[in-house]
DNA sequence: TGTACATCAGTGAACGCGCGTTCACTGATGTAC
DNA sequence: TGTACATCAGTGAACGCGCGTTCACTGATGTAC
């Protein structure tokens, strides 16, 4: 019996349990089992906070050191999972100089993280959540808790990519920002209602969002 | 103790049960339940065999002569949903000759049951099901199960929405399949992103789903 | 018209399950003297 | 260098809960004779 490289547990036998002062490893292990569980499973539902215990190897009261209950495990899947999402996004529209390029290709990145992680994606954006801060006006956004703020950088940086095309002359938009929340949502939509019935004969996803981008944002070819 | 004209029982006392050969009325208070339950309760979730029997005044086990399972108490609840919804938008088009008007009308109608109605809608449309027929072409649609065809019944009018728009000549649209598939998806979106993140401040729905219609449809104002 | 009986509608108790959470504990490891 | 001890990481058993499902039952009601 022992202990890989990176401290996990072997699903069988007993796990190695960390040196003093190490414990917070486990923290670590706690929510990759959460992210494998995910991976495997395909539903948030499916982590509870035995399961995951379970899936780390570990008994489930040895959850509580490091996290307050269930929620908090999520939320820890969420935090990785926005950060992916944000990064992809940026690094996929940042390769391109022109605006309506880069804001087809900040898209395309979007999307390609829905299809290719579901799981991921609807953990982010598919299921209702408790915290429900209200802003009142775009301005307001800035005082959104953490979570929120996370979701909004992705957002921004929407608004910015049809703003940017706009600028350039490229776009006929009056109002980038409802253009780009209509972009958002749509997207969603279309990832939405794709996996929710993957047996309809569904147009091809990259021609559809490519002219749902530039029709909405009022692109010209 | 008395049996009101429905025969529903009351929360407290025992029910007044169904004369003999009169037990199908059970059926319909069960139905009538859930969709009470999914009211109140706002999630899918909460309708559990036990919770249902609970709102409906009797025993767990005396749901099983009227229904095999929980599913098949949430298929119950399905059926109904969708045909307020084909209902509501078959009706609000028809109000209009005028196809755009027609088209538009239709959109309105739907996006006014999703926002009225979100925890029915979301039963619609919102979680994954266990059924999942495929069909790869559009012309296979013809051969989907009941519940697809009902959903399907609900794009067909759209599909027909924008066809007809082409036909007089007031939309540019070269595919409207792919056009109608994009609104559908897309209105979708508008609205589960708004009961996601309510407290975002996004633009007025209704002007937004005009506008929506308006740029997907291809239709010049 | 009376009565025995079959049928029907629905109940109450019980089952095993997985869940979140608590509690007292164990045993290895580092540290103070 | 040795040893007593505090601390740390994690465990095992148990709790109460709501769930879906089963089983044998009860008692009212209609029906055959």
């Amino acid at each position: 019996m022992t202990a890989d490289s990176t401290g996990a547990a072997t699903a069988t036998g007993g796990r190695t349990r960390n040196r003093r002062g190490e414990g917070g490893l486990l923290r670590d292990e706690i929510v990759a089992a959460a992210e494998r569980l995910l991976e495997r499973e395909g539903n948030e539902e499916a982590l509870t906070l035995r399961s995951v215990a379970r899936e780390a190897g570990i008994s489930a009261p040895s959850i509580y050191p490091h996290f307050a209950d269930r929620d908090a495990i999520i939320d820890a899947v969420l935090d990785i999972a926005f950060e992916r999402l944000r990064s992809l996004v940026v690094a996929a529209s940042a390769e391109h100089a022109d605006p309506v390029g880069s804001l087809l290709a900040g898209c395309r990145a979007y999307i390609d993280f829905a299809v290719t992680e579901p799981s991921r994606y609807r953990v982010l954006f598919g299921r209702q959540r408790a915290d429900r801060p209200v802003v009142a006006s775009p301005e307001e956004l800035a005082d959104l808790p953490e979570l929120w703020q996370q979701r909004k950088e992705s957002f921004e940086v929407l608004v910015a990519g049809v703003t940017a095309c706009v600028q350039a002359g490229r776009s006929a938009s009056t109002d980038p920002f409802a253009d780009a929340a209509s972009i958002w949502t749509s997207m969603h939509g279309a990832v939405m209602m794709r996996q929710f019935m993957p047996g309809f004969p569904w147009p091809p996803l990259p021609g559809t969002i490519d002219e749902l981008v530039l029709r909405l944002a009022r692109i010209d070819r």
